[in-house]
DNA sequence: GTAGGTCCTGTACGGGCGTACAGGACGAGG
DNA sequence: CCTCGTCCTGTACGCCCGTACAGGACCTAC
């Protein structure tokens, strides 16, 4: 399921909008009050909701984190393989994969379980995973240049059907290997 | 030349300490204090060098100026040929090419020349060289893949020399042709 | 000596942010 | 009827941001 459980109660409206929202600007340039004003709220209302704001990423990186431990879980014995299971990962989630790869090592909290704290900085764990245990020089540039074409590539095509960015970037990505 | 003038003056230590700390955090995640603490200085002090705040940002950008207007306005004929120019260029400025790719686009004003208005959105002008006029569904992904790359694979590696990283970039890059 | 420019500090202001708190509207349950 | 919990508003607070302004230290030129 990519997007969210359009419930018409206003928690779902709340955590529908910011989706949208932190996937255009990112986490920390997302406002609550500019939040509440997609979905005509105070930004008290929204803070009524969530609370603090770090509980807002947290509930919508929520049902990514199981498939994020089983892709960091797994071992891989090649990069295409390795790859493979990113993308799918990736494009699976891809509304919050923005919040991962970019703005959750700065939040400041974890969500009340030990969730959180386990994937803050979960970006450089995928980066381990991509150029495994010995990294040379052009396997580091290709870690990280595999990286930003996910986040990119995911992020300006989400008009796109999600089918259709997975084959674009694991065809392109396989040609990395 | 990829670093700044390193002369020994005040101004000069605050430009080259600013480019570090705009690549690692970004431009609006970068206050004026911070660059002030890094140089021992009051922000003041640097407000005073550098006023408004956005010229910091253009006088970093300048000398990149030129060789981006003479990438936007060449014609190439190839999707490989294109990425040959847009790598050479972003490598060679790879200390500000994350101020040129995420954050000018939120500039609110232009340096006092023309040149700042014309690069304000110039990151979607590179896209839409890359994707060229017909773009289908896999050419636009493959377009802000190859700019997330190019990002990522900079700013990431910048303790790598200069060579290293454009010719590794240019060796994945060709791949998509 | 003194006037003027450069460079920097200290202080203060307005604005946006996340947050805290009191209270009102509303419906459910005794 | 009264109470309680839920949902939301209005107001206010402290923080950090970029900026404005007055003044001090220092060097140079006349």
């Amino acid at each position: 399921m990519t997007t969210l459980d359009h419930g018409n109660d206003t928690r779902s409206r709340i955590l529908a909008a910011a989706q949208k929202l932190f996937a255009e600007r990112g986490y920390a340039a997302t406002s609550l009050a500019d939040i509440a004003g997609a979905v005509g709220l105070t930004k008290t209302a929204v803070a009524y909701h969530f609370h603090p704001k770090d509980r807002l990423a947290a509930e919508l990186i929520a049902p990514a984190a199981d498939d994020l431990f089983d892709f960091l879980g797994a071992t891989f014995d090649t990069f295409s393989r390795c790859l493979d299971g990113l993308v799918t990962f990736c494009v699976r989630h891809r509304a919050v994969v923005r919040l991962m790869l970019e703005d959750i090592g700065r939040i400041d909290e974890a969500p009340p379980g030990s969730t959180g704290e386990a994937v803050r900085t979960f970006r450089d764990e995928i980066y381990a995973k991509l150029v495994g245990p010995e990294p040379t020089d052009f396997t580091r540039v290709r870690g990280w240049a595999a990286l930003g074409a996910l986040e990119y590539g995911m992020v300006h095509t989400m008009d796109l059907p999600e089918e259709t960015v997975r084959q674009s970037l694991l065809e392109l990505l396989s040609r990395w290997a």
